[in-house]
DNA sequence: CTTTAGCACTCGATACCTTTGAGTGCTAAG
DNA sequence: CTTAGCACTCAAAGGTATCGAGTGCTAAAG
């Protein structure tokens, strides 16, 4: 059943103004808004209706009211206006993405940073491989006497490495001979195949360098795992405690303390299918410490199998509007550099993320 | 002036009392401690000579006394007994550093939040790196037609790596070619030496691939730039919410927020000369947001002209005896570890850290 | 039929007051 | 020098009255 055009903006009203105050919206304060050309009576018998069917929730009888998660999911997909970023918005998230970073987990660190920054709530930055990285080269890199370099290249171009050190002497051909036998053997399999007879298989052709090769096998398969593994940085904690709803000192901390726990690991997991900004609405969360506590999280791809998450955490009261049009925004910046691996370059002008999903919201 | 023993047992009662309950310390409390044998009147004097000297003091008339910064001081420095870890404490530390890592900086996360465990404070983990570091080696090697790889090796024998494209094709002699040059000119020179003379010289002579100097040089003067620079990971923020003293919001929101800006990033340098174990008490502290909020701090070696710190915050009221010991025995351990970089050995089970210098501290 | 003004009612929030009790300092006796 | 006793202090806890925002309902007006 279709909601009417005037039920539809008292109930728009009403969320929007519980964003802003955080307390008990009134038919009064409703009725007083600019383009709001009815009567706080008129508004008190629509307001009733829409408690009557579940959007709006009263915490007692003499108070105002607040959006029910049915409330929070009908303005989330159809009746919030979408933010458009001002120019200097842009202008301030670009430049602050703009020092190209090195590093994939500091850069990552600094973006949750940022997007703590743009949003005033806590932030966090995932990203996630698919399992299935092999190693796809080895090099041998000689340094003095006893000093090796390996270097690895993996199936996702990331290139890690590792030094040793040789107890024996090795000539160079040494390490050529091992370098060939590994890249002969030891490529295009996942973690789970360096098995203990690949490695004898291996360490019998291997000649002089033979006794690297445990410590090459561990350093592969241990790099390996970590490929299939989640990374996860939080910013901005201490935001929560600006918020209202958070002055419950015990409630804040069910919240921040599901930070620490891996409370929130399985969040690559609930947004596998999605694409684009979901909105995880109140109780039966991704974590169940986080009643009252929304999650959004916008996704977006890395390239080379990496998938990046960034999202905020905050009341389920958090401007929804703002904070998608930032993590969209946010997102589509980042795609836009990975792409470029080489020069960065800054998105231009284009304030808003056209290109994405509509933001999709599940609840309960 | 030196205290009377009396006096002294009757401020460390206080003391210990009050780490335990966070509330002002009353003389029947102290009085009903088993080994205290004086009735509370007279404790009730000593108390009131404690206050006179300065190292309690009184909320209110009609409350009990609580140490002061001067007062805690000489519990830190005299009174407090050593607390010895138990067995079980000393095998789940180890248990926990065991597993061998590989990336500095994920360990030392890690170390953070095995702190924080172990304290159940927040706790910090700082990696800081004498600046002056310079690349003692380059390699370049070869993917495929216009994939190539430099390793360089830095002059703390730690190794790090760039994958590049080239735009046109390159031979294995070019390759050689410029990775002799480099190695020629551009070895054992700081960040600063990098000008733009040297970059024009390397490239007049490097053939080729003359095109990858300026990323090589930008790719090695960041590197060496980050070299000089402290690292630092923060972990169990909540357990702070968990404290009396931090029920009061805002207090705990400056706290936090003193986590996220850099407002610790002067840990090092207060540190540089210390050796072992530092208590900083009380304002005037490191980040003026931490009034009634100690830090405790122990450095130690990593190698290679890396310095680590681990250390907790928490209010001024938090169990030193039980928290330096900890860190005590945490950063001994790690030492031991960092210097058999090979393979990692667990330090055995002498329970306590010896061989630190004694605890200072320091206030106001 | 819809809108609006009026009004009695509800109930959390706030302010004010009282009570309670832990803790003190002082005095005087042991 | 130590201790028992006692009057005094003052924050914390609890109880009561008041306030007012907001409601639902009714009846009149459009």
């Amino acid at each position: 059943m279709e909601l009417s055009e005037r039920k539809k903006k008292v109930l728009r009203s009403v969320v929007d103004l519980y964003i802003r105050t955080a307390e008990p919206v009134g038919s009064k304060a409703v009725c007083e808004l600019p383009d709001m050309k009815f009567s706080s009576a008129t508004i008190r018998n629509e307001m009733a209706a829409l408690t009557e069917l579940g959007y709006l929730e009263q915490p007692h009888t003499s108070a105002g009211r607040i959006p029910s998660a049915a409330g929070y999911r009908l303005y989330v997909d159809e009746l919030m206006a979408d933010h458009r970023l001002s120019l200097e918005e842009t202008k301030s998230i670009n430049s602050a993405i703009e020092d190209k970073m090195q590093r994939l987990d500091r850069m990552m660190e600094k973006v949750a940073k940022l997007v703590s920054q743009a949003t005033d709530l806590p932030a966090i930055s995932v990203t996630s491989r698919q399992s299935g990285t092999t190693v796809k080269r080895y090099d041998l890199i000689q340094t003095g006497p006893t000093g090796v370099i390996l270097v690895m290249m993996l199936s996702t171009d990331e290139v890690v490495n590792k030094l040793m050190r040789l107890p024996v002497d090795a000539t160079d051909t040494d390490l050529k001979l091992l370098s060939a036998v590994l890249n002969a053997a030891m490529t295009g399999i996942g973690a789970e195949g360096f098995t203990s007879e690949l490695l004898e298989k291996v360490m019998s052709s291997a000649g002089a360098a033979a006794m690297l090769v445990p410590v090459i096998v561990d350093f592969a398969t241990e790099t390996l795992r970590r490929q299939g593994h989640t990374d996860m940085a939080i910013a901005g904690q201490a935001r929560l405690l600006g918020l209202p709803e958070y002055r419950d000192v015990d409630k804040a901390q069910k919240v921040l303390t599901s930070f620490d726990s891996d409370a929130l690991s399985n969040l690559p997991a609930v947004m596998q299918n999605e694409n684009g900004t979901k909105v995880l609405v109140g109780p039966e969360n991704v974590a169940q410490e986080l009643k009252d506590t929304s999650v959004v999280m916008t996704k977006f791809d890395i390239g080379d199998g990496l998938q990046g998450m960034i999202g905020v955490v905050g009341p389920t009261r958090m401007d929804y509007a703002k904070v998608t049009a930032r993590l969209s925004y946010f997102a589509e910046s980042l795609s836009k550099i990975f792409n470029k691996p080489e020069q960065p370059q800054l998105p231009d002008g284009d304030p808003v993320g056209e290109g994405l999903d509509p933001p999709s919201i599940q609840e309960n």
